[in-house]
DNA sequence: ATGAAAGCGCTAACAC
DNA sequence: GTGTTAGCGCTTTCAT
């Protein structure tokens, strides 16, 4: 149906090694092999199977990106998405395929779960499990980690430093004057949880403020969420002055509730996002946010990832991405 | 290094055949044979080959979904991300695998250039050349054409009504009384930017209002690029009472320059957006948009070339999403 | 520079 | 229900 190589080897009298080395490896090959090779190749409408090379090779030149499910949306997640705009960039800078998948592994019908294989790496967005990351270990496929520290012998993680932009975004807003400040949390993982809620606590009883646990809430990090809750807490009498988030979205839920009530940003409340995603810019004001740079994060884990398939040492193995503190219109 | 089927069937003494059908057709094998193989399989960590199988079955399980660079940011795109969304959704639920890519081709060394065929069929979003389409086709893959209509024998297109779109918002603002509408159109393909063009002029030109050239322009469909023009429309003397932005981040872009020159939104002016992607309920007041449901674009691309792969009949090769207005806020 | 031949790991007739 | 065998389309020694 499709030709293949050995339908252009015929067409044009060489064997199927020299037309393979033409298009795998053209340096290789006398110039006037090259032109019969090419123009039979054309006429055949013959493109190299990739599939084939790959078996032969050893080698699929893909890389899969996994963001799990739990983690919905997988491609409009106001913080991966970023992450992946940079990773696709970067992996087709290289000719390489991309797979983007929310379930890595496929159930086997022996009840175990096999992982889906025709990638030569993977990167793992946030939340995962050990075992998933042991099944690509026992098939040797490198992976590395993104947003989420795991401890395990060499694994790369890169992961972001919320203790300190959480700590930094309270500050500002204690320097600002402000001493109620209520902390809103969305629900992620253990990790960041706490380092964003140590670093705004720290921050606090330094400054001498005492600690409201009214003040302080966990929320869905969803915009109608937020809303409520931060309805509620400025409707109490003795209500915060500025509210913390530990994302944009929950940031802009927070935003809608005091726009609602009548309160103005920053005069009569001031709020702070974190990530720095786009929401951060298309709210009026816009927001001042703890900035991670996810399209550099992306980035370098494509970089690790590529380093550990061409077989080379890794620096470091870990790697923390700074936080920076963007003022905006909403403090 | 890691352990194939033939590992496994001298392992627990069984052909490679029988190993291959106790993963792949597992009703087919006693469960005396399966109990062993599964057994053997786990003590290696044995798991299949997809690309063997895929070699051996010529069938991948995977599709791709082709972003052309021009459509720049793809992942971060305000459109096709979420029909990208759905079509992952819809993608991981029969198990098969996403390819998410920029360049569909690859250069070959001939100066041909070769398409990449890890796949099983592709949705192309948008803007595309005929050419790259005419070479899936010449490999036998099925294509489906998303948010774009090309005329060609049997290729599936989903687009969308977008003169109705359009012809809709202006009404609604000339419903409302205004009588100096302006029309922000972002440069899209020929088509899109055409049909919402007409819509706009037939709603203007029915209602017997005269079509005013200074209030038709075009932008680049960035927030910055709809800000300035909106801001120098907005200081005109004879300034335009509502603002029909062809897309919901042209509108974004408007609603900040009325919002910063302290025009009130909807009272001193209107905006009306289109496509009712993530944006417009970000923005407060949240933004009257055309909702074009891409979701279901997403899914029903997802079908149609299921069925194609599968090598079902479709009942039609063209669809036509409609459009509805969602008011909101910013009338 | 080119060719012959042995895989790469799996599936799918076909036979028993 | 299980085994045998012939591919799937390419790469890659090893010769020449």
């Amino acid at each position: 149906m499709v030709a293949t190589i050995i339908d252009v080897a015929k067409k044009c009298g060489y064997s199927k090694a020299t037309v393979s080395r033409a298009f795998a490896s053209p340096e290789a090959v006398s110039e006037r092999a090259k032109a019969r090779i090419y123009a039979a190749a054309n006429e055949l409408n013959y493109t190299p199977n990739p599939i084939a090379r790959a078996m032969a090779r050893q080698k699929t030149d893909n890389i899969t990106f996994v963001i799990h499910e739990n983690q919905y949306p997988a491609i409009l997640n106001p913080f991966y998405s970023s992450a992946l705009e940079a990773i696709m960039q970067e992996t087709m800078k290289r000719n390489y395929g991309l797979f983007v998948t929310t379930n890595d592994h496929v159930r086997l019908p022996s009840g175990e779960v096999s992982i889906k294989k025709h990638m030569d790496g993977v990167i793992i967005a946030g939340q995962t499990d050990r075992s998933s990351i042991e099944s690509f270990c026992k098939q040797n496929i490198p992976v590395v980690v993104l947003n989420n520290l795991i401890q395990m012998e060499h694994l790369p993680c890169i992961a972001v430093d919320n203790y300190h932009g959480a700590k930094c975004a309270a500050e500002h807003l204690i320097q600002k004057g402000h001493r109620r400040i209520a902390l809103l949390e969305g629900r992620f993982s253990p990790q960041i949880y706490h380092d964003r809620h140590n670093g705004y606590m720290d921050a606090i009883v330094s400054a001498g403020l005492t600690v409201d646990p009214l003040l302080i809430r966990d929320v869905d990090a969803n915009e109608l969420c937020a809303e409520t809750c931060a309805r509620e807490m400025l409707s109490c009498p003795e209500r915060p002055t500025a509210l913390l988030c530990t994302n944009d979205t929950i940031a802009v839920g927070a935003m809608k509730a005091a726009m609602r009530m009548g309160l103005r940003i920053p005069e009569d409340v001031a709020v702070i996002g974190f990530d720095d995603s786009y929401v951060s810019r298309v709210i009026e004001p816009e927001l001042t946010t703890v900035r991670i740079d996810s399209l550099q994060m992306g980035k370098l884990a494509v970089e690790m990832l590529f380093r550990l398939i061409d077989g080379e040492e890794l620096s470091k193995w870990y790697i923390e991405m700074p936080t920076e503190l963007i003022v905006r219109g909403t403090t």
